[in-house]
DNA sequence: GACACAAACAACAACGATTGTTGGTCAGCA
DNA sequence: TGCTGACCAACAATCGTTGTTGTTTGTGTC
């Protein structure tokens, strides 16, 4: 995603405001790896700013998700989570503590037979590698 | 999964009970196809057999992935959704209508170089193609 | 076939994540 | 500076799912 300046002029010249709370949220998001959920990009700006809500930062999320600035990515964890790298890429899940990390390089080339396709138009194609982090390998040695 | 009657020689052996709902549970996802919600395998029984609840349903569906009998895969289609052929495959997903198709034959050979992996253990690689199915793209032919 | 007992049942209530609603507030422009 | 609609916080509601509870019912044993 664009930095915190390029998005608030894109907010603006796409007729939204910009507001305190959504120019935190930007800031929050901007170069973020860890894939935060809704709920911790609020925790980690609540601490300084008790003037936001739950609800702002969904709604913000949303509109920079409609934007094309992050993705929001649902892999089961429990939460919906969003990831400012919008570069096509995959990603690794720990199937222990839910931890995403992103994967750029993998994947040779993956296609669908057109017999088994029918019909159907694939716009996107995406690879969960899920496993355990080597934080939790680390913790519970004999596996799960 | 297996047939009715053997899931049903499997739970008594490992000290379950077999009741009519779950057997009616095990006959709707025998060979089922579509990928059917807990909602849907409720909905397909409730009307001839008022005399099941919704919990019932969830708790069985929970017993036969413990069992490996069936997959609970959530494909980020707002509920989770469960799948009697536990052969590995992909799946084509229908970001209009949330149909839900298998792939057999898709990738072979997809793996994260090392670097990238940093310590995870990839347990399993599943992969998601999202687009619109047939159907949908009769709908409304001019795309999204 | 009857008994006993744990497992399963239905009917709730509760839970976490997310979204709708509402009345007040404020950014952006004239 | 004043207007106006977008935004805000603070609810309440929704959806899918799971916990709880008191009752019912398979199942192994007699």
């Amino acid at each position: 995603m664009r930095s915190p300046e390029e998005l608030a002029t894109l907010f603006r010249s796409s007729g939204r405001k910009v507001t305190p709370q959504r120019e935190r949220i930007f800031r929050v998001l901007h170069g973020n790896l860890g894939h935060p959920t809704a709920e911790g990009v609020y925790a980690e700006i609540v601490g300084d700013m008790p003037t936001v809500s739950l609800r702002t930062v969904y709604q913000t999320l949303a509109e920079l998700a409609d934007l094309g600035e992050i993705t929001k990515i649902d892999l089961g964890t429990g939460s919906a989570r969003f990831d400012p790298n919008v570069v096509a890429h995959h990603h690794l899940v720990c199937d222990d503590c839910g931890a995403i990390r992103d994967v750029t390089a993998a994947t040779t080339d993956i296609r669908v037979p057109p017999r088994q396709r029918d019909g159907f138009r694939i716009e996107e194609t995406e690879v969960v590698f899920r496993g355990r982090c080597r934080d939790c390998l680390a913790n519970q040695p004999t596996g799960k």
